[in-house]
DNA sequence: CAAATCACTTGTCATTTGGCAAAAAGAAAT
DNA sequence: ATTTCTTTTTGCCAAATGACAAGTGATTTG
């Protein structure tokens, strides 16, 4: 839970009551390797944080492939935020591919701090922004790479992961086919 | 101005009042094609929204090429949060690539209306956030598309822009180089 | 243990894309 | 109109990647 406190912190000022507010509302829990914490068609009604571990989230494209939109690893929020601001089905999984832990806020919860938190709604935006633009440089960086740097700057970031998952997983978020991440991993190691 | 006030409304209400305060602040501007709103090293003071243009973002990457990061049209918000929030130099150029129009609304203006309009920064919150995701939707999609996919999709989106930019602006963007870029066109068009 | 299953690797070949340079086409300048 | 400059197209070949199938290895199941 501290982990939750001290990542907030660095957006934003929050006293000990606050803080005590905050953990009263967090839920911890745990999702095994390979399950799916969010699927699509689902109506998103929590936001988590997580503490241990790394997600990612994928969706069916129009061929049927099962693509890897992004991985998301220790100390950020996962969440829909359009379906679940919305109230709408979400139109992508989110699945464990490691153990993890995690801290969920339901949206009672949130409002509840919004309401009562003042700057609460603040801190919320500039991670939600903060972690969007990450995301779009971080894709929009792996377009202007062949395929080879794009695995390279993955293992750099996840160097335990990238030898653990499903090649599946990995070549679907490099937009690469398995085959090809077979042989590129082969070739690096020589 | 028109068009601006119809788009926010689409994210939450507005009194007559209101709208007639966002207008006095907006300060509507023209650049002409190629010219840059915005380059790398400058602190960005304002945020615009594009009434009438295409603009792109772009930057350059550790070897040196120039990368088309997206394009940003009409009724949307052109800004460099990170930045603009921070106080600190745009590592991006922002640059017309057809004759554009847009409104400004100045860091002062912005805190302005935070302060008198209740609702102003969930409104604002909301266009942030879903442009990145749009963005990020977008951007990932391409990554599980071939370069002709690509292509068809940009020329779909932006079907009178496709042959009017330099080759370079459009082939960085879709992670290609100018020449098979050339062919693909040179291809789709038998 | 054997069989079955799954994930990964490898082989083969076709296609796509890149790198480089020259040619062609367009645009701007004189 | 000619020259100059820039942009785009093309040719050529190498490298990267995809498609498909077969092989290998690991894991699970009975």
């Amino acid at each position: 839970m501290d982990a939750l406190i001290n990542y907030l912190l660095q957006f934003g000022h929050l006293n000990t009551q606050q803080i005590a507010l905050i953990k009263s509302k967090g839920v911890e829990k745990e999702i095994k390797k390979d399950a799916y914490y969010q699927k699509a068609g689902k109506i998103p009604r929590e936001v988590i944080f997580l503490t241990e571990g790394i997600f990612r989230i994928c969706y069916y494209n129009h061929k049927g492939d099962e693509i890897t939109k992004y991985f998301i690893d220790e100390n950020n929020f996962v969440a829909d935020l359009d379906s679940y601001n919305q109230g709408i089905p979400s139109t992508e999984y989110a699945q464990a591919v490691t153990d993890s832990k995690y801290i969920a806020l339901s949206k009672e919860a949130m409002l509840d701090l919004s309401l009562t938190i003042v700057g609460w709604d603040e801190i919320v935006n500039k991670i939600i922004v903060k972690g969007f633009a990450e995301k779009v440089t971080k894709i929009s960086t792996m377009m202007s790479e062949d395929a080879t740097e794009r695995y390279l700057r993955f293992f750099e970031r996840f160097p335990t992961l990238a030898n653990r998952i499903p090649l599946s997983y990995l070549a679907s978020y490099l937009g690469i086919t398995q085959s090809s991440l077979s042989r590129i991993r082969k070739n690096i190691s020589d």
